[in-house]
DNA sequence: ATGCCTCATCTAAACGTTTAGACAGAGCGT
DNA sequence: ACGCTCTGTCTAAACGTTTAGATGAGGCAT
């Protein structure tokens, strides 16, 4: 149906041979007058080099694969995942490359579908924010495929990843607490499998660390598997009596901020007279809660890009091996933080 | 570096074609113990096939394209988009396709790049929400790509379309507001390049006509090509005495009801009691204005979905031509709207 | 005239698959 | 013993490109 060489050459008397020179300006030179008269016949027939063909004998597809596995509803609900994909095709279509994605599954489907990540389909691959430990990277790292991981770290250097420095910046976000005045501050966890979590409690203990004081333990609630069994942990934290219960909290995600401020309020607790609240994040919905939340603003998009810029480095062998990259993040101070309550 | 086809029969002794059934269990059968041998050469290599030879053979890439051109800012911040998406990925997924995003330019640009579209890297396009006319579409209906196209409808039967049915939401929206009790109905319009916006206008139209009220022509705002001039015509319109100014708007879109509200507010009016307002689409951010807003909800997922069910129908040549399809949408009822000032 | 270089073009191999057609051996009825 | 059908496997062509090497025609210095 579509035209090929095979018929542009035929029609114009010339060799396929010469007809791809005319296509790709090169390698060899092309007399004007034969360029001429092949470009009318590609002009008339509409030709354009079949990517199948070239990708084979190239080895190069122009394509990068993103991956971002999810489990249930709209995927794009998921703002943090929209806004580095938004940074990620920034940067591909800057390099006139396509961007594939895979998502649409969980995890468990994504690790079966490694074929389709490593058949020669895409370039090499974006992986957003996977669980740790993580099989998948570990099979694309094993076929050799050109990989960059964003928000989740390895333990050394098994893979290059793109993120921002997450205990340094909890250890800022609790030291503003700190620098407010308050002293009881408590810490609500995210998901179990991220690498960031952990990292965001790691941060927080440095900052009370730093200051000489201890952490109170019974104030700091680990990552639980859903919200709900978080909100129910930290209600039961709100109903101590006035002077036993946090005066702030650290939220390592912006929805757990939410949750922190939603908790507060049914408990007739103001945000922040009574409770000072900070995310995580600074995703969209952040600066429209009531009040609007303190948080630290991750360069999402930013980080989409650099992840990409990275990954055209290592596809175009500009480097071997990994790399690290960690971006500046903002403290972002909102309304949900002020001084805690009996201060001066 | 990957193994081939090629290595994988020498290292177990039997054809390229051998192994080549085995790899995809036919078209002819092959002798358990053979199979056996080969799958273990298979797994030992970790042997995937190259995915563009095989569609080089195959002219199939399984891939499915998408074309939303953006001129400025995150795209997914753009909520259509990423819903209509979401309902794409849902899709190619279950069809154990993957989905390959065009996007990242402004249309002009995105006609330019035609050849991306139609070299054989997907097996057909969905084009959401393309300006009208489309010189793109035109060019891909010419190329023989299969193409479903989203939200713009064409004059007779030119591609294929999903879609809500504008005119008669339009018409259910504004025939809301008369049932409440109003008369002085105002409607702005929203992009002049896309065919909605029309389509809503000739809905509202309808509405008069089919209760026999003549339209005051000065409450009509035509599609303006900023929210910016739009704001300011229509604040002229609000600033009218009383009982001349419109007691209710309808705003083809979400965020031209929010602009609405938005309005009303800088003059001292209150929503809804001395002004009803209704958008369109049903956006996330609808439900979270205050007050909320009453909206057109758009099946947005399950147009992406639908979209690219008609597409792969199409791909795999269940029909030919074009087909229409409409989906049903839901009138949301929220607080944004109530009876007129002054009614009993 | 000869040899040499340059330039434009052509020929053909290669990329990694799929698959139609050839082929050989086994089983079976006669 | 012969021919026939099956079955399992192999050979080789094809898909549409790119590109190294061959070829041949001029131009130029000798």
């Amino acid at each position: 149906m579509a035209p090929t060489l095979k018929e542009i050459a035929r029609r114009s008397g010339v060799s396929i041979a010469t007809v791809s020179y005319v296509v790709n300006n090169g390698p060899r030179p092309v007399l004007p007058a034969t360029r001429e008269r092949v470009q009318r016949v590609i002009d008339e027939l509409n030709y354009r080099p079949n990517a199948a063909a070239r990708s084979l004998l190239k080895k190069r597809t122009n394509t990068v694969g993103v991956v971002f596995p999810y489990t249930a509803g709209d995927i794009f609900d998921n703002a943090y995942f929209s806004r580095v994909l938004s940074g990620i095709v920034d940067l591909t279509t800057v390099h006139h490359c396509s961007t594939m994605l895979f998502t649409g599954m969980a995890w468990e489907e994504a690790e079966l579908n490694i074929p389709q990540y490593s058949d020669g389909r895409c370039d090499g691959i974006v992986l957003i924010a996977p669980p740790s430990p993580c099989q998948l990277i570990g099979e694309l790292e094993a076929r050799n495929v050109p990989l960059v991981v964003i928000g989740t770290r390895p333990a050394g250097d098994e893979w290059s990843v793109v993120d921002v420095d997450n205990v340094e910046a909890a250890r800022i976000a609790v030291g503003h607490l700190f620098d407010l005045g308050h002293r009881r501050i408590g810490l609500i966890g995210g998901n179990p499998r991220s690498t960031s979590s952990p990292e965001r409690e790691q941060g927080y203990r440095k900052a009370f660390a730093e200051r000489g004081v201890p952490v109170d333990e019974t104030l700091v609630l680990p990552a639980a598997s859903t919200l709900d069994a978080s909100e129910e942990a930290w209600t039961r934290l709100m109903r101590r009596e006035r002077d036993r219960r946090p005066t702030a909290v650290f939220g390592v995600q912006d929805a757990i901020g939410e949750l922190a401020i939603r908790v507060a309020r049914s408990l007739g607790l103001r945000v922040p007279e009574d409770l000072s609240v900070i995310g995580f994040d600074d995703l969209a919905f952040a600066a429209t809660l009531d009040p609007p939340l303190t948080t630290v603003r991750q360069p999402l998009r930013h980080i989409g890009a650099e992840a990409t810029r990275l990954l055209f480095d290592r596809i175009d062998g500009k480097f071997t091996g990994h790399r690290q990259v960690l971006l500046d993040f903002v403290l972002v101070e909102r309304a949900s933080t002020s001084q805690p309550p009996g201060a001066t």
